[in-house]
DNA sequence: GGGCAGCGATACCTGCTGGGTATCGACCCA
DNA sequence: TGGGTCGATACCCAGCAGGTATCGCTGCCC
């Protein structure tokens, strides 16, 4: 199977549209036809199913989608590697680091700081992401470690040292009822009147339906509680940059939050092994 | 990159010589020199430095054939689970699980026995492999799950849960001086005279330098220590089928090994998920 | 109900490129 | 110094990826 087929075939079975697929490959509709059905032959699986007006997957396809992903991922990450250990060896070595925009700050900046101070430490690049973007940018190679998140963010697939775990805190406008409170229950935030829970958009960019405003980071949903419109719960490590027209309580029986530094396995950069090493002294 | 030019390039890192690796690949040299050249070129990296006698890896090079076989595995393994994914619609889903020959056989059993008295399980298919073999059998899709020994085993890369974790014990030959101990330390079976380590196979199929007598398998090992010429240290378990001329002694301060159930993540087979249930449960 | 618009499939052509053979040029070794 | 080994180069051919034109089906709407 090549790599071409595999893009054609991922192309149309998100768009489930093969005139719009084609598009998107920058090709003719006709030899994309052409070529998914040579895919099928090959593998002598049906992968869609047709009628003259819809395209939808069979069982198998939706499977090849999901492996087809990865494996260009694969791909992506090999070609992205191999181009920067190049760059590496004539002098430009560095990490990319990826995090959420917003969280762990404190703790990545004593990260940073303690690598940087070790013997034969190398540059760090730090790339701050929208939900969800993290596992995609570390899999096919355009970061070489991540901060993230459990139970929020999955790390199937990645080799993980925890770092830390926190409590989580309900984020309020500052003056609201609650605020004087010194602790809360989940059940007493389940449903506040009024201050719903922002939705935040999944990794195709669109928002989940129900009740609640869209937020797309931080910032955004930070404003949306000072406005009264919202209300979040967070890890605590959120309060030291919170604005001053916000207030947060803690929670007593929310989900513990543990942040995790990641990589992808068999990785061999010692740069990367020190910043592990360095991650897990912090 | 297409995968053939990923096949190619592995083909010939691994050979490190151009006519060798083509007709591994089943073609003239010519186009494959051509086909590397293209590729360095369109990647801008050198990948090899040739001189006319010999051919090696520069360091992208290398990057390129470590992530290079883990593109290639992840596209073989859509490949495959493509096509079982077809088979299991008409009729014949199943499972396959690979585990080391000879290791956990008890567990196996009773694990398969649980997951068989399950209201909807299906068939599992047992593979025995050599050391080191399961990790690839599970990437590229050949297996579906595997029983894996930390820390031998790497799980690097997979998803995995727990199942039981014991000591070791060191095996020698029946009547061996050291038999007659109720326990041991390392130490005192560190340098045995005349009953050195067996060497195993690494994944290319050779053997380690040193001292120690080759074995494949655990039936050539035993042998090898009935016959007084190795001993080994080994899992508690295997004691259950210990054949009747070698004799076990618990030691105190082995590593603990712990065997794991482990599988690609982002599966999403249902029937995968009721193995794994039934299994840590067991 | 018939015309129309949207969509995938088919037919057919063309040019790129992957693969083949022949040969060269560098280098090691006898 | 000549033969053997190995990768690179030159050149040719065929297969196939990709393009255009068009067909056939189907749901929709006046």
């Amino acid at each position: 199977m090549e790599t071409r087929e595999l893009r054609y075939f991922v192309a149309v079975a998100e768009e489930l549209h093969f005139g719009r697929a084609a598009q998107r490959l920058g090709i003719a509709q006709p030899p994309l036809s052409r070529a998914i059905r040579q895919l099928e032959r090959r593998l002598g699986v049906a992968l869609l199913e047709r009628t003259s007006r819809a395209v939808s997957l069979t069982e198998a396809g939706s499977v090849l989608l999901r492996e087809g992903r990865a494996a260009l991922d694969a791909v992506d990450a090999a070609d992205r590697r191999t181009r920067r250990a190049a760059l590496a060896a004539t002098g430009q070595p560095g990490l990319v680091l990826v995090t959420k925009a917003g969280a762990s700050s404190e703790l990545l900046s004593k990260l940073l700081e303690a690598y940087a101070a070790e013997p034969d430490s190398v540059t760090v690049d730090v790339l701050l992401c929208g939900i969800g973007e993290q596992e995609r940018l570390l899999r096919d190679g355009r970061a070489d470690v991540a901060l993230l998140h459990r139970p929020f963010d999955s790390t199937a697939g990645f080799d993980t040292e925890e770092l830390c775990t926190e409590g989580q805190v309900v984020v309020l406008p500052a003056g609201h009822p609650l605020t004087g409170q010194p602790r809360l229950r989940m059940a007493d935030v389940a449903a506040l009147p009024g201050l719903p829970r922002p939705r935040w958009p999944a990794t195709d960019g669109t928002y989940p339906e129900g009740p609640g405003p869209q937020a797309r980071d931080n910032t955004q949903l930070f404003q949306l509680i000072a406005l009264g419109r919202a209300s979040a719960v967070l890890p605590e490590s959120c309060r030291a940059n919170l604005r001053s027209d916000l207030a947060a309580v803690p929670l007593l029986d929310a989900p513990t939050v543990t942040t995790v530094i990641a990589w992808p396995p068999h990785s061999r950069s010692q740069a990367l092994a020190g910043l592990v090493r360095s991650a897990t002294n912090v």
